[in-house]
DNA sequence: GTGGGGTCCGTACCTAAGTACGGAATCAAG
DNA sequence: CTTGATTCCGTACTTAGGTACGGACCCCAC
């Protein structure tokens, strides 16, 4: 068992910042190793790098540090009292699926876009608000209306 | 074709309040409809309250305002550079998927986690990591072994 | 055994995304 | 035509999630 790395050995493996690590044992979603006796350095074991790479994970998927803290609390074992677990894991559940759906409406609109895009005859789809909504195949030239709102100079 | 709705009623529409709007607008994600001639008030039509429905739902997904920006920025249109369209568009869908396939495995991993808990025999997985990392089938009871790290006091 | 990098810890600072405040103007119901 | 709710606009404050800084300490290679 190799006793685990230096902080900073482990944020570069988990693609983070040493302070970052700091900071996330201050919000207690990961543990602080002990100092070893006397004097010495604090070494993270690897399942910690695997840990952080979740939390960056889940954030990139639209939870919040306290959401992704609930995540990892949830834990089946036969001490705990089932039911409860049961039921915040399914509500978590129904989360992800919802995430999922809404995904999936916006990957299909983007492939709306991308089909539309070098026409050539139709030009059903413009913008992913046009393709969200109005999705329905053909409808001819109704698209396209006000080429407003484009890009110029947001943030800064 | 109705006139539109006032900033107030179009923030309870859309399920947001009405300092967000004018946030929104401020930050070019939403246009800010003219001011009548002389004195009245602004009106927006039902097609921004769809927008900021659109920006809320992204950013349940987590992207940020400055990707939400890019893109409701995409547009299909044949005045536009298509290959570059294509390319942006591709660019977002490629992320859109990575993100799918990320919440699959998180909802896999909770699935895991639902069946095993009340496990009368087993006792497979324990916690999302644990569901996560080794998620083989079978392996006997070499799982929960420290129960630390529970829920006990995040953020204040 | 010393020099240069890494760790430790506390405090300060920063950006993104709102949220609240206050005073003037405007609208809409009675 | 008053009164109460909205709108308008600018500026200030807040919260989440980090990032940076500074001084003391530690550890390893030379």
């Amino acid at each position: 068992m190799t006793a685990g790395l230096t902080i900073g050995r482990a944020a570069r493996a988990a693609g983070v910042g040493v302070e970052t690590i700091r900071f996330y044992e201050r919000q207690r979603l990961v543990a602080q190793p002990p100092k070893p006796e006397g004097a010495g350095v604090r070494l993270y074991p690897a399942d910690t790098v695997e840990r952080i790479r979740f939390i960056k994970d889940a954030q990139e998927l639209g939870f919040s540090l306290r959401e992704i803290h609930e995540l990892l609390a949830l834990r089946a074992d036969p001490a705990a009292d089932c039911s409860d677990v049961r039921e915040r894991a399914t509500a978590k559940l129904d989360d992800v699926q919802r995430k999922i759906q809404r995904l999936q409406d916006i990957g299909a609109a983007l492939e709306r876009l991308i089909a539309a895009c070098p026409g050539r005859g139709g030009l059903h789809a413009c913008s992913i608000m046009d393709a969200l909504t109005h999705h329905s195949g053909d409808g001819g030239t109704a698209c396209c209306s006000n080429p407003s709102q484009t890009t110029k100079g947001v943030h800064r």
